[in-house]
DNA sequence: CATTCCCGCCACCGG
DNA sequence: CCGGTGGCGGGAATG
């Protein structure tokens, strides 16, 4: 009968009414309140009151919900508990006093496992983190999520579908897509953070438990993904891994649908994301987007030389004896696809050894867009900002209130929507050059017309921002970090967000990275050299995916390509029969080699996912869309609103001009000529469109060479139509650049089969060479309308 | 009807 | 064998 104190407000007396959210927030924000005690006092006063008038307000299968559930059982924990707290969480205990069945713990617990806030001590007992690790976490979620080629699986499944709507006939196609799908990937097991490792060995046995898992790869679609956004069903056919055939998976779908459902719950609790809808051609779908902070590579990475020059090509021995916390990540019962990657024991290592020191590094103005359009647009109406607000005293109360300062400090504006609203000016400022924010995300254009954004391009970013790259923005290009930070040193001084950062001392201070990347760029040899390890390394290493996919496509053997510093982890897969290239190309590639770049590249534009169906690549070739843009070319990307382009988009779809693209775009200096671009099967179901002179079937160039790659790559683009579209607003163009002939090969490579695309232009200025002077590259991106709910 | 997702059966697992 | 775990899918509530 122990009646709590009933501290807070006066929330006890809240019946529930419709607004039931914002009646559950409430009483979340006061944890001594158990469920329990509001049911006893609702009950009694809905007896006094209406009697059983209304039946209603009982159970509300809201009032059930795993997500409020979450909220209660969040309010229970500081979101950064004190070391020395004692902060064991005992399920039963929990259970009972949110009156719930223990099940449902399990569901919410398990999901935070996931991301480490809690960890398991033994059988009833968990150890409370809070979000001390989260940032820790999601970092390392983002690379495993970026080794398993998400990003790909994402946009070979897009691609898919869209397909799939569109054309009734092309069924050979299909089939060959789904070879080559995106099985094997997604393939693997609890991801654990050195520090985080489960305790008791006897718990340890069940890692590989589905929700957990499924957990961390959702988690790591959103931050592998461009928009963060994921849909429902997107997130489910990765997860599910093998592409279940429609039939056969479509009951394994709807549970994984209801599985991701349960997980979204707790993660909207955690604020880690919120649920949005996405308009596509084919009415709106329910998805999530990403609300948590953003997640910056882990730059110490290369910090650490030691870790990198030493590191040596894992073998099951090696891998064992030296990491410890190796097995954990790869349970001993290796599935088939799966296997030790080599990066992560890395990461494992990397990640050790600095530990301590907890990741701070200020985030920039991530929410501004979200921000603005989020509350001053697009809410409903009080009710959501009633809501929010309420939500933001749960957060102020449930918080430790110095902590919460601190941490908020800390981690920037982007949990805290108010945090956000602190440092919005710098979203309006005009174009501020690239790399002064220290990690600026690149804010994608909302469906809001009318509105213009400012792209901030933050070397260590470029990863995050890529549409196709495979594994190679894992490593985010040393020498562009040092170049960025140096390059616009002048004002990225003031620019750093305000943040105090004093916090846990040291890694917030900008100056290790600077100084790091400095290091870097001042030995480029060395670095090269241990990507060439790398890349050599992960050859040995992939005989078991080899196989793997030689059982689903025969003539598929997996190839390297051996790289520069700029590819990391060169991992291609290319058929035997792979495409060659056409004169044209050839000379392409030509003019590609020959563009030198002194500037360092800054970034990658990413590049959305084509929305053709028309496009149809033979071989496998390409791939990542990852094209480097010197620090100084994005300097001022301001992003129009996509309806501004819309007009110009209209035009039926047409044969793509792949070298015109080429040309236009190391022209415009977008396109170092490092650009490195490994070939992978993701797009092997595309055809190359109508045009014969974009795509040559040849097949003999068995060794492709990087700049033959990174030709590829354009022309895949070009050819995908979905491409990149490039307005030459610049004199300085040369050759046989026609005003009007650009004018055409653009409209013609602008392919929008489902009608016009959404498009959002970058405006770029050159690097110091003076050969380009600006242009405006616009990026034609699938359509994607965010509605909130 | 579609979207959400609660409920709880019951298989599994470690002790 | 027991009790903790948690996969899983029916089907109810909601939209």
């Amino acid at each position: 009968l122990a009646t709590p104190p009933k501290a807070a407000a006066a929330p006890a007396a809240e019946p529930w009414t419709p607004t039931a959210n914002l009646k559950v927030l409430m009483s979340a924000a006061s944890p001594e309140i158990r469920s329990r005690e509001q049911r006893r006092a609702l009950a009694g006063l809905q007896e006094q009151l209406s009697g059983d008038e209304y039946e209603k307000s009982q159970p509300s299968r809201k009032e059930k919900s795993l997500g409020l559930l979450c909220h209660k059982f969040l309010a229970r924990y500081p979101n950064y508990p004190s070391a020395a707290e004692n902060n064991y969480i005992c399920l039963d205990e929990v259970a009972e006093e949110l009156n719930v069945e223990r099940r449902r713990i399990y569901d919410i617990v398990n999901v935070l496992e996931s991301l480490h806030m809690v960890s398991r001590l033994a059988k009833n007992r968990y150890a409370w983190h809070g979000r001390h690790n989260l940032a820790k976490t999601l970092q390392t979620l983002k690379k495993v999520g970026e080794e398993n080629k998400y990003t790909q699986q994402i946009e070979m499944l897009k691609k898919r579908e869209y397909e799939h709507e569109f054309d009734t006939d092309g069924e050979g196609n299909e089939e060959m897509a789904r070879s080559f799908g995106s099985a094997e990937h997604s393939e693997m097991c609890f991801v654990e953070l050195p520090g985080m490792e489960f305790r008791a060995a006897s718990v340890n046995s069940r890692k590989d438990k589905s929700l957990r898992v499924m957990s961390q790869k959702f988690v790591m679609l959103f931050l592998v993904s461009t928009p963060q956004i994921v849909s429902l069903e997107v997130a489910a056919k990765i997860l599910i891994g093998e592409d279940q055939f429609e039939d056969l998976g479509k009951s394994k779908f709807k549970t994984k649908i209801r599985r991701l459902y349960d997980i979204a719950n707790v993660l909207s609790s955690l604020e880690l994301i919120k649920k949005v809808h996405v308009t596509e051609e084919r009415g709106r779908k329910p998805a999530f987007k990403w609300t948590g902070p953003e997640v910056l590579p882990n730059a110490r990475d290369t910090k650490l030389g030691a870790t990198t020059a030493t590191w040596v090509p894992p073998t099951s021995e090696s891998i064992a004896s030296k990491e410890q916390c190796s097995k954990n990540l790869f349970p001993s019962r290796v599935k088939q696809g799966f296997t030790r990657h080599p990066s992560l024991i890395k990461l494992v290592k990397s990640i050790e050894n600095d530990r301590r020191k907890i990741q701070s590094a200020p985030t920039s103005p991530v929410k501004i867009s979200t921000s603005s359009d989020e509350n001053l647009s697009s809410v409903p109406g009080k009710m959501a900002q009633l809501e929010a607000l309420s939500k933001h005293q749960l957060e102020g109360q449930s918080k430790n209130a110095k902590e919460l300062e601190a941490q908020l400090a800390l981690e920037g504006a982007q949990c805290s929507p108010r945090a956000a609203a602190t440092v919005p000016a710098r979203a309006a400022a005009p174009a501020r050059p690239l790399g002064v924010l220290p990690a600026a995300p690149l804010l994608l254009p909302p469906a809001q017309a009318g509105v213009s954004y400012t792209i901030y391009l933050h070397p260590s970013q470029a990863p995050a921002v890529t549409t196709y790259s495979p594994s190679l923005m894992l490593q985010p290009l040393p020498c562009s970090h040092a170049a960025a930070r140096t390059g616009i040193n002048g004002k990225a001084a003031n620019q750093t967000p305000p943040e105090g950062g004093e916090d846990r001392g040291d890694k917030g201070d900008p100056r290790n990275i600077l100084t790091a990347a400095t290091r870097q760029t001042v030995q480029p040899e060395s670095v090269s050299h241990k990507c060439l390890k790398r890349s050599q390394a992960f050859q040995e290493h992939s005989p078991r995916k080899r196989c793997r996919s030689d059982d689903k496509s025969p003539s598929t053997p997996l190839t390297c390509f051996p790289s520069r510093c700029l590819i990391p982890f060169p991992q291609c897969i290319h058929h035997g029969n792979e495409a060659g290239f056409s004169n044209k190309e050839k000379a392409g590639m030509c003019l590609l080699q020959h563009a030198t770049y002194s500037s360092p590249i800054a970034g990658v534009i990413p590049v959305t996912a084509p929305e053709l169906k028309t496009v149809n690549i033979p071989a496998f070739h390409i791939t990542p869309l990852n094209i480097m843009l010197s620090p100084t070319s994005i300097a001022a990307a301001p992003v129009l609103s996509n309806s501004c382009i819309l007009s110009s988009n209209t035009s039926p779809a047409q044969t793509p001009s792949s070298s015109v693209l080429n040309f236009t775009l190391q022209h415009l200096g977008l396109i170092p000529a490092e650009v490195h671009v490994p070939a992978s099967p993701v797009l092997q179901h595309m055809t190359i469109s109508s045009n014969p002179e974009s795509v040559s079937h040849s097949s003999e160039n068995t060794k492709l060479k990087e700049e033959k790659v990174g030709k590829n790559i354009l022309n895949i683009l070009a050819s995908a139509g979905t491409l990149l579209k490039i307005l030459p607003c610049c004199k300085n163009l040369d050759g046989p650049k026609e005003p009007q002939e650009l004018q055409a090969a653009q409209e013609n490579f602008f392919r929008t089969p489902g009608g016009p695309n959404t498009v959002s232009s970058f405006s770029a200025t050159s690097d110091g060479t003076g050969a380009i002077s600006q242009g405006t590259l616009y990026i034609p991106q699938r359509k994607l309308e965010v509605s909130e709910d």
